[in-house]
DNA sequence: AACCAATAGGTTGCCACGCAATATATACCC
DNA sequence: GGGTATATATTGCGTGGCAACCTATTGGTT
């Protein structure tokens, strides 16, 4: 997969991995890793910078975790505005993949 | 469908469209916009440099074509390396649409 | 004749956004 | 003590499609 693949996705992918409940950052890199079958592998200079954004807008919410005696995790749980733009981009993706696969594989009306 | 969509995917829109035969910047745009059934509208300024670019890397080829009295058209045609490009892009958009597909709509084996 | 939309080709500069690089710290195993 | 995995975070860069702009021809309408 080419570098700056997901560009323009990223925020489907971190919603869609949020929703069957909350994850910290590392996870959430392990967890769109292992769903694309080791095709997308996230950097944190990509995640961590797209998660407070997404929290800024209201989609997710955050949270401080405790794991052992000094390790912190931020916790990131979907946010009712999120679950709504998630249909969205679910919405989107599929008009998007529809447009593009009609121009390039025209005829094989999938 | 939202600005910036086609990011990353454009070259393999643009060999697409003239694999039937040859065309001119004008009608690729309408041909593009055609067979994504009106969600692609590509400007001017999107595919007159990429068809620039692609020409140099050696995809396509280019002639003018007179039609009437003055006017002219810069007519593209795919090459050989650009049949075989439109070939790896198509794996490549499979290859793409199956893990962001993956992440997106998981268990929707599709 | 005047006007306008469609046809046709082109350039320039902006800026959003994912990524590489870098930094820090804990936890665990050998 | 060394190496790897876990965990969070920031900075700066490059890219590429797009908005905005420009010129010119063609053909139809009024």
């Amino acid at each position: 997969m080419k570098a700056d693949a997901v560009r323009g996705h990223l925020d489907g992918l971190l919603l869609a991995v949020l929703e069957p409940g909350p994850l910290h950052g590392y996870a959430i890199i392990t967890s769109v890793m292992n769903r694309s079958g080791g095709a997308l592998e996230l950097r944190t200079g990509t995640i961590y910078p797209a998660l407070k954004r997404l929290e800024r807008l209201g989609l997710l919410a955050s949270s401080w975790e405790s794991v052992g005696e000094r390790r912190r995790r931020r916790c990131y749980r979907l946010t009712d505005a999120g679950r709504r733009s998630l249909a969205g981009e679910r919405a989107d993706w599929r008009e998007f993949t529809t447009a593009i696969g009609a121009v390039l594989n025209p005829g094989s009306n999938a």
